[in-house]
RNA sequence: GGGGGCGUAGUUCAGUUGGUUAGAACGCCGGCCUGUCACGCCGGAGGUCGCGGGUUCGAGUCCCGUCGCUCCCGCCA
C-alpha cells in the first residue's frame, strides 16, 4: 500500500517484468491518492486497460513526500480561489495539462510560421510611457526619477512602428500587454499577443500569412483542417446581418430590416424609430419565454421586445398585430410555427440588442454545432466613434490607423462615416486578432490627433517622438496582432480565459497564490517618493469563507 | 460605478413551511485484509453554517448590513 509513501518515488523495475517496462523509464509519481502514474504519461500505452499490466518492483525509494492535498484532483467543480491558491496542483489536472500544453504547442507553431516568412523577433520595452488614448495604464514608479512613472505597455504598437521605420521591414513578437480594466471570464489584465508589423504592407500577404498560421495551428494542434482563404465581410455587412463586428457565423438567426415596411405605419413605435429590425426564430415561443427574452433585451438597452408568433395552424398571436395594417402584417409574418422578434430604436441599439439576442437564442436553442470552427475576416471598420460622455470622437481601432484611400482627404470632415483600413479575424464570434495599415505621414497623424482633441502641446508631449520619426522617411507600414490567450481558448473550446493561463489572477486582480498585490514597506515607498493616501479597505478580519 | 448568482466538514454538495445532538459522498486518521485494478470491510476525528447585527421561546433557514468569490453591464484606443 503506497499511500503511506505519498509523494514522488523512484521504482526500480526489472525490465522483464512487463514487455515494455523500458518504455516507462523506470519513473513513477505516486500521488497522495495512492494512484501510480508515469512521470512521462505519453510513454505509457494509453490503450492498456487498467489492471492489465502488473509491474514487479525490486526496490522503492521515496524521493519526496506529499502532505494531504487541499482538494482532490479528480473533482470537477472546485472553487476557483482554491484552485488558484494551489495552482501547482490545479495545473496537474487533465484539462489544464491539455490547455497549457496546447498553448505551448501553438506558440511554437506561430514562431515557425513567422520565421518561415522572414519576420524577425524583436523585444520591446516593458517599462514604457503612459498612453493617453485607450485603456487605463498600469503605472510603475521610477526610483531614479522620483515622482515620475513608467507605464506598462497596452501594446507594442508605437514601438513596432518605430522598428519598421528603423528598417526592420518584417517584425514580430510574442508580447505581453497590460490593461488596467475590469475583468471578465474572457478578459484579463495581462494578455499575450502575437504582434506583427511590416513595411510596404500588402493586405493579401498579411491575410495569407495569418491564414497559413491558423491553418497550420489547427491542423497540428487539434487535427482540424481549416479551409483557406477565409471568407471576408465588411463591417457594414456584419453589422447589418449579425448586429456585431465579430459575428458568430456558426448558425443563422440573421437580422432583417423592416424599416422600409414600417416607415408609414400606424404603430408609432415602429413608424418613429430610426430602425426596425427583427430576427426569425424557427419555433413558436411561449409567453414565458418571450417575457424572459424581453427582460434580456431590456438589459441590453431595448425599450421593449415586440413579437409576432405564428402558430402551426397559421394563427397569428401578437400584441402589436392590431396596430399593423394588413400589408404590414403580411410582410412581417414568419412561416407557420415561427416567432419574429423586433427591436425598434436607433440603428446602433437594434444592432446591439438583436446581436446579443441572437447569441443568447443560439445558446438556449442549442443551435451551435460542437467542434465546429468558423473563421472570417471583418474589414473596412468605421474609423471613429462618438464618445457621448466625453463629447468627442474616439478611435475605433487606435489613433494610428489609416483611413481607406478614398477617405484620406476627408476623414476629418465626416468622421461619422469615415472608414479605416482595418481588419479583424473572427473565430466562432471571438475576435482572435485585428490590425490595420498605419498612418506614415506626420501631417495626417496630426489631423487624427486634432480630431481626437489631443492638442498640439499634448501631441508633442505624448507623441513627439513618433511624429519626428514619421517625418524622417517612414515607409508605408501596417500589421496585425493576435490574442494568444483568446486563440488558445477557441482552440481548446475553453470558456474561461484563466484556464488557458498558467498563473492567472482572479476577477479582482488578486493572485490568491502569491497574495499580490500587497502592501509596500514604508522605506520602499519613501525611496520612491510615494505616500499612501487611501490605505486598502478591509482585506482581513472579516473572513472570506474559504 | 451598477445588476444577477453563490458562501454549510479538507473537497463537492444536501439540509423540507424557522424546531432536539447540522447530514452524505470523497478525502484524512486508526485497525483488518498477500491478487490488486475507483480495492474491500470495521472504527474514528473533523463544522464559530463567511462575518456582524436584528426578529423570534427558538435562526443554517427570515430581515438589515458587511466581506469574499463568480457571471454580466459600464469600461476594455
Amino acid at each position: 500500500d503506497l499511500r503511506d509513501h505519498t509523494g514522488i518515488c523512484q521504482l526500480v523495475l526489472r525490465p522483464e517484468a512487463i514487455p515494455d517496462a523500458h518504455a516507462l523509464r523506470n519513473e513513477f509519481v505516486v500521488r497522495a491518492t495512492g494512484e501510480v502514474v508515469a512521470r512521462a504519461p505519453e510513454a505509457v500505452n494509453p490503450n492498456l486497460p487498467t489492471g492489465e499490466v502488473e509491474i514487479q518492483v525490486d526496490t522503492l525509494r521515496i524521493l519526496s513526500r506529499s502532505t494531504p492535498l487541499p482538494f482532490q484532483l479528480d473533482e470537477e467543480n472546485v472553487d476557483e480561489t482554491l484552485r488558484l491558491r494551489y495552482r501547482w496542483l490545479d495545473l496537474r489536472r487533465d484539462k489544464l495539462q491539455r490547455n497549457i500544453r496546447l498553448r505551448g504547442k501553438m506558440v511554437g507553431t506561430i514562431r515557425r510560421v513567422m520565421e518561415g516568412a522572414d519576420f524577425i523577433d524583436i523585444q520591446t520595452p516593458i517599462l514604457w510611457k503612459p498612453t493617453p488614448e485607450g485603456a487605463r495604464d498600469f503605472l510603475v514608479p521610477a526610483r531614479l526619477q522620483k515622482g515620475r512613472f513608467y507605464a506598462l505597455p497596452q501594446s507594442p504598437q508605437i514601438a513596432k512602428q518605430l522598428l519598421v521605420i528603423a528598417n526592420f521591414e518584417r517584425y514580430y513578437q510574442i508580447a505581453i500587454c497590460f490593461r488596467d480594466e475590469d475583468l471578465r471570464a474572457d478578459r484579463v489584465q495581462e494578455i499575450t499577443q502575437l504582434d506583427v508589423e511590416m513595411a510596404f504592407p500588402d493586405k493579401e500577404l498579411i491575410y495569407a500569412l495569418m491564414e497559413e498560421m491558423i491553418q497550420t495551428i489547427w491542423r497540428e494542434c487539434v487535427g482540424v483542417e481549416v479551409e483557406i482563404p477565409l471568407p471576408r465581410m465588411t463591417w457594414t455587412e456584419a453589422d447589418a446581418r449579425f448586429g456585431s463586428d465579430k459575428p458568430d457565423t456558426r448558425f443563422g438567426l440573421e437580422l432583417q430590416d423592416a424599416t422600409a415596411i414600417t416607415r408609414g405605419s400606424q404603430f408609432g413605435v415602429f413608424a418613429n424609430a430610426e430602425a426596425v429590425r427583427f430576427i426569425v426564430v424557427d419555433r413558436e415561443l411561449s409567453r414565458a419565454e418571450l417575457d424572459r427574452l424581453e427582460q434580456f433585451a431590456k438589459e441590453w438597452g431595448a425599450k421593449g421586445l415586440a413579437y409576432i408568433v405564428r402558430d402551426a395552424q397559421g394563427e397569428v398571436r401578437s400584441p402589436i398585430a392590431k396596430f399593423l395594417s394588413e400589408e404590414e402584417l403580411a410582410a412581417l409574418e414568419g412561416p407557420p410555427g415561427s416567432t419574429l422578434l423586433f427591436a425598434a430604436d436607433a440603428w446602433e441599439t437594434t444592432s446591439r440588442v438583436l446581436g446579443a439576442l441572437r447569441l443568447h437564442l443560439a445558446e438556449e436553442l442549442g443551435l451551435i454545432e460542437e467542434g465546429r470552427f468558423d473563421f472570417l475576416w471583418v474589414e473596412d471598420f468605421p474609423m471613429f466613434e462618438w464618445h457621448e460622455d466625453e463629447g468627442r470622437w474616439g478611435a475605433v481601432h487606435h489613433p494610428f490607423t489609416r483611413p481607406l484611400p478614398d477617405w484620406e482627404d476627408r476623414f476629418d470632415a465626416d468622421p461619422a462615416h469615415a472608414l479605416a483600413n482595418a481588419y479583424d479575424l473572427i473565430a466562432n464570434g471571438n475576435e482572435l486578432g485585428g490590425g490595420s495599415f498605419r498612418i506614415h505621414e506626420p501631417e495626417m497623424q496630426s489631423r487624427v490627433f486634432d480630431l481626437l482633441q489631443i492638442d498640439a502641446e499634448q501631441q508633442r508631449a505624448k507623441f513627439g517622438f513618433l511624429l519626428d520619426a514619421l517625418g524622417m522617411g517612414a515607409p508605408p507600414h501596417g500589421g496585425i496582432a493576435f490574442g494568444i490567450d483568446r486563440m488558445t481558448m477557441v482552440l481548446a473550446g475553453e470558456p474561461n480565459l484563466r484556464d488557458v493561463i498558467a498563473f492567472p489572477k482572479n476577477q479582482a486582480g488578486v493572485d490568491p497564490m502569491t497574495g499580490a498585490p500587497s502592501d509596500a514597506p514604508a522605506e520602499q515607498l519613501a525611496e520612491l517618493g510615494l505616500a499612501i493616501v487611501a490605505p486598502p479597505q478591509n482585506q482581513e478580519g472579516s473572513g472570506n469563507g474559504r
